[in-house]
DNA sequence: TTAGGGTTAG
């Protein structure tokens, strides 16, 4: 695969800049191995640690202990390099063999070094030994003890530790405000924070990342405000990754726009949590500014930031730019692979969730809970039941991965959604962990989309048992008696949500224009343009009905007559926000709209005839997946 | 030796 040089220096360069550059599979680092065995290189110590490097970055750290047992020279500035690699790269169980190989080869690690192994590991009885061997104590050594003893949560020696110090230096500082933040409490961390004589910037981004942490984002824009000039890139991105966290996508983006023309540089790290809040929102156009920033800034697109882009392009339904992100990657972790085999199951394609499930597997990386999650709901929006029937079992047995809730849910979805209602109210009732409200929810649907009624109002009861306030429950049953034309039962739950103080979630669609997010509610008529757009969805349904849609007037709650629930049910959110797209792009242009809930079948199947009436692509992306609308149909293929 | 990052079922 890779060509040979002709003489041994350059092959030592070649195969140096190969190595630097990319992560491989086990099988690639065993044909390097055996190239520089074959060249003579074992003497080459930095070509040695770049090739160990790389074995950690491909995720293969066995393969490094493997290697470095099997050396037959000692380097100790190699062990040294490895050992670092390892704690670096958090392959801590591996650590053991490395010292034991170590003290074979007569090579000792430094007291300090190892005092901050143990300390990393958790293993508090040997980091005390350490220490209390240390002769002669230095800053640096006092505060590894420091952060040892917080990590093990005995926070008061810790203290005690501290407030004996000879010699404080920022960091110690630092980590005692970081620790008290990371155990919660938050008031003390404040007042080491006012104490501190020695306030840095790190002092400060520790502090208001510990306000973030504890949901108290107010204390943390405050301090943001304060900080003033005195704010570096760290803190721009602990405040959008802060807003990130909390939700609120749209002041993380404000908060970008507003470091840009504080002229601070944005980094990987700053568009790794932009790009986080592009998904969630499901705006395209910004992510794909991002992505070409990343580009014309020559960026490093890592694991972690390749993993952002897939995430992003799949949650804005553009798989295809997702596949292409994810083949480019040079370093692929198991995130990476999770996020692309979920985009391609949410997009609708569980074979090739699938196929990549096993390439995953090839290139020696093992799947954990959440690829399962992902391959699972793969398979069930797909309708590929036997695969998701063998995969659940493989997943303990093979893979030694024991199944949670989200398992369970994803399977009783899986067998609920294509018929098997016995099945899956049977799993429901001998699985090992209590059943929530999610996984009544898919039964729920389930049942709904099978038309089995008698089975609905059980689950019903069981989702008001044990979510009273959530007003999607009382919605669902709602819905059931209304497609019974039970009204009365329609108007005594509607009733009972008045009762409780129950609210039912608004359905909200939102639509991308010229980086602007315009939302849409039903029946909201606050947007600008409403009137124009009203008059559109008027000229929808007149072609509408003319390509013979029928309204499925079975969805809406109140007891109205037929004509007038046809045009409450014609101006859904999705709609609206369809139309407003339509009439504001250029013909041929993809509409994006994201929607909060479950599109209805209503609205599902008016997209499909709008998007061959108009010849656009409409692409939907509801509360758990895509549809693609084109050429009058859907990627879903109305299984969903 | 101290601060900021990504994937999870209806």
């Amino acid at each position: 695969m890779y060509s040979t040089p002709k003489n041994l220096r350059s092959l030592a360069d070649h195969l140096a800049v190969v190595l630097q550059k990319n992560s491989f599979t086990r099988k690639q680092l065993e044909q390097f191995h055996a190239q520089i065995l074959a060249g003579g290189l074992l003497h080459s110590a930095s070509l040695l640690t770049t090739f160990l490097s790389s074995c950690y970055r491909s995720q293969q750290t066995h393969y490094a202990l493997l290697f470095m047992r099997n050396l037959p020279i000692c380097i100790p500035s190699l062990w040294n390099s490895t050992v670092r690699l390892s704690l670096d790269s958090g392959a801590w169980p591996d650590f053991v063999g490395l010292y034991n190989g170590m003290l074979r080869n007569s090579v000792f690690p430094s007291k300090t070094g190892l005092l901050d192994f143990y300390g990393k590991v958790g293993n508090l009885r040997c980091a005390r030994k350490m220490f209390a061997e240390m002769l002669q104590r230095d800053v640096v050594a006092d505060n590894a003890m420091v952060s040892a003893l917080s990590k093990h949560g005995c926070l008061e020696e810790a203290r005690d530790l501290f407030d004996n110090m000879l010699q404080r230096n920022s960091a110690s500082w630092n980590s005692m405000i970081t620790c008290y933040c990371k155990l919660g409490d938050i008031g003390t961390a404040r007042s080491m924070f006012d104490a501190n004589p020695i306030k840095d910037v790190v002092s400060w981004n520790a502090m208001i990342d510990g306000y973030i942490k504890a949901n108290q984002l107010l204390a943390a824009q405050e301090l943001f405000v304060r900080m003033g000039t005195a704010r570096n890139s760290v803190t721009w991105n602990t405040m959008i990754s802060g807003y990130v966290q909390c939700k609120e996508f749209g002041k993380a983006i404000a908060t970008f726009q507003e470091m840009r023309v504080e002229n601070v540089k944005p980094t990987e790290v700053t568009m790794i949590s932009l790009l986080s809040a592009c998904a969630h929102l499901g705006a395209l156009d910004l992510g794909e500014w991002i992505h070409d920033y990343i580009r014309r800034k020559r960026l490093k697109i890592d694991a972690v930031l390749g993993n952002a882009l897939i995430d992003m392009y799949s949650k804005c339904g553009s798989i295809k730019a997702a596949c292409d992100v994810f083949d480019r990657l040079p370093v692929k972790n198991i995130f990476c692979w999770n996020s692309i085999i979920a985009g391609l199951g949410t997009n609708g394609y569980g074979g090739k969730a699938i196929d990549l499930f096993a390439q995953m597997q090839e290139e020696g990386l093992k799947p954990d809970g959440v690829t399962f999650v992902g391959l699972l709901s793969g398979c069930s929006h797909s309708g590929l039941v036997s695969a998701g029937r063998r995969y659940f079992s493989e997943m303990h047995d093979i893979y030694g991965v024991t199944p949670v809730i989200e398992h369970y849910g994803c399977m009783v979805d899986l067998l609920g959604r294509a018929g098997l209602l016995k099945e899956a109210v049977e799993l429901v009732k001998t699985m090992p962990v209590k059943p929530n409200a999610q996984v009544w929810g898919s039964l729920l649907r389930a049942c709904q989309i099978h038309k089995d009624t008698e089975l609905s109002k059980d689950v019903v009861q069981n989702l008001l048992d044990l979510d009273p306030c959530d007003g999607g429950n009382y919605v669902y049953l709602s819905n059931l008696y209304a497609s019974l034309n039970r009204w009365d039962e329609v108007n005594a739950c509607r009733k009972i949500m008045i009762d409780r103080g129950v609210h039912k979630v608004p359905g909200c669609s939102s639509i991308e224009l010229d980086g602007l997010v315009h939302e849409f509610v039903a029946g909201d008529s606050r947007h600008l343009q409403i009137m124009q757009i009203n008059l559109f969805l008027d000229e929808i349904a007149k072609q509408l009905k003319e390509h013979g849609h029928e309204s499925d007037t079975a969805l809406v709650l109140h007891d109205i007559e037929d004509e007038e629930k046809e045009t409450a049910v014609s101006y859904h959110s999705e709609r609206i926000a369809v139309a407003f797209g339509l009439m504001s792009t250029p013909p041929g242009k993809t509409i994006r709209v994201v929607k909060n809930l479950r599109t209805c079948s209503d609205c599902h199947s008016a997209l499909k005839i709008i998007s061959n009436v108009y010849k656009r692509e409409i692409i939907v992306r509801d509360r758990k997946r895509f549809h693609h609308f084109k050429d009058g149909c859907c990627s879903c293929r109305d299984y969903w």
